[in-house]
DNA sequence: CGGTATCCGCAAAGATACTG
DNA sequence: CAGTATCTTTGCGGATACCG
């Protein structure tokens, strides 16, 4: 019996590229791993960040990530009573991957079709894969965000950036906005006045923290498609 | 029907990751980037280094990364009279990410199947993602390696390492080896001596040169399977 | 030889209904 | 909520036939 299914289809060269494939490159696959690099999420969560996928797809890739090690099924304690998935060490070495290849993909982004899935989770993902960490901060601050798909939390220190699904014990710094308007922020297609004057963001502190927030990235501007 | 509709299954999603993998996520695509790292390659080099793929999917794969400026057609000049398929300046900034990816995978190459496919081209991508660019080396060197391939070119200049297929014009060693032995020499499981002297490496050259070259990677070594 | 086009069988993926 | 079962659709691998 060696290995289920998982390996069904196998490029079977001795290739760590072709191996890495063999495990992370079905359709979806790095797409659950993107979701997860915020932390832990729930089938149900997992399902509906990744519109169109089947249940019946997310199970098998979950199971295949499992048992290859790149994805660990935990029991909550008791409150809850559910199910999560996580990263395990060998998944988390694809951080830094998945960031390059969302920042290559970016310049493609003007040929997306027209309706376009949005979650601000990728959002605030992409905030890690452009985050300027030649950058050190003067003091450690921790921004809360909450957007729709719920809170997030950022934190700078030193030229480090982490950031999480779920809100903060403490933040320096809340604010509360659409991913539209994040993203002109970021973009600096929106200064930080003029988005807290029509409202658009609401802060629970002070102003220049979200100035400084914004600094720490260097997002690209899009490009309109060509084709 | 049935256009070049490049982007039939696009996930859609506002995301760098996905629209990356609307661009490069389809099996095979990365494979086929991974080939033409070395160099350009017709499409009959490619399809003999992707055993397993038709060639309807091949000529499928080489319009879409065509018609996204991943992959660029050019017709060779008169001698030849052929065409070639060679990376564009996006498609070469995959270089980076594609070596990661493949040092990722390497971890899981104690799970190929039985009968894997081995090419030359393929170990010596791998020698470019395990080089060590924190050394300096003191004086250029060109090294003209030939295995089953074909001739390949390894340069070492400063901290840089490049490897691309073909002789180069001069090179300071020339070595004929076969892919296990230049694997085993890279994974220290054999030594220099060794391999001249059982006729499993044939030197033009210093026997020094081949020590240095060895020297300048840190490959892993390959674990057991455990499932 | 360097592709392109077509058919065919299979396995993966999408959709949805259903169950613990 | 967390999946499983089932059905349909689509993509892929393989073979082959064709064109420059």
């Amino acid at each position: 019996m060696s290995s289920p299914d998982t390996m069904a289809r196998s490029y079977a060269q001795l290739c760590g590229i072709a191996t890495a494939l063999d495990v992370v490159g079905d359709r979806w696959t790095l797409l659950v791993l993107r979701d997860l690099l915020l932390g832990p999420l729930r089938f149900g969560d997992l399902a509906e960040g990744l519109p169109g996928i089947g249940t019946n797809t997310l199970t098998a890739r979950l199971k295949h990530l499992e048992a290859l090690d790149v994805v660990h099924r935990r029991l909550l304690p008791l409150p809850d009573r559910g199910t999560v998935y996580e990263l395990t060490d060998y998944g988390r070495e694809l951080e830094p991957i998945l960031m390059a290849l969302g920042r290559w993909g970016t310049r493609s982004m003007g040929r997306l079709p027209r309706d376009v899935a949005s979650r601000s989770r990728w959002l605030v993902a992409a905030m890690l894969a452009f985050h300027d960490d030649s950058q050190r901060i003067a003091q450690p601050t921790t921004w809360e965000l909450r957007l729709s798909d719920g809170p997030f939390t950022v934190r700078a220190e030193d030229s480090t950036l982490t950031v999480a699904a779920g809100a903060p014990d403490h933040a320096d710094l809340i604010l509360t906005t659409d991913d539209e308007t994040l993203h002109q922020l970021l973009t600096h297609r929106l200064t930080p006045a003029e988005a807290v004057t029509t409202g658009a963001v609401t802060l629970d502190g002070d102003i220049s923290g979200l100035s400084r927030l914004i600094g720490l990235f260097t997002f690209p501007a899009l490009e309109a498609s060509a084709t």
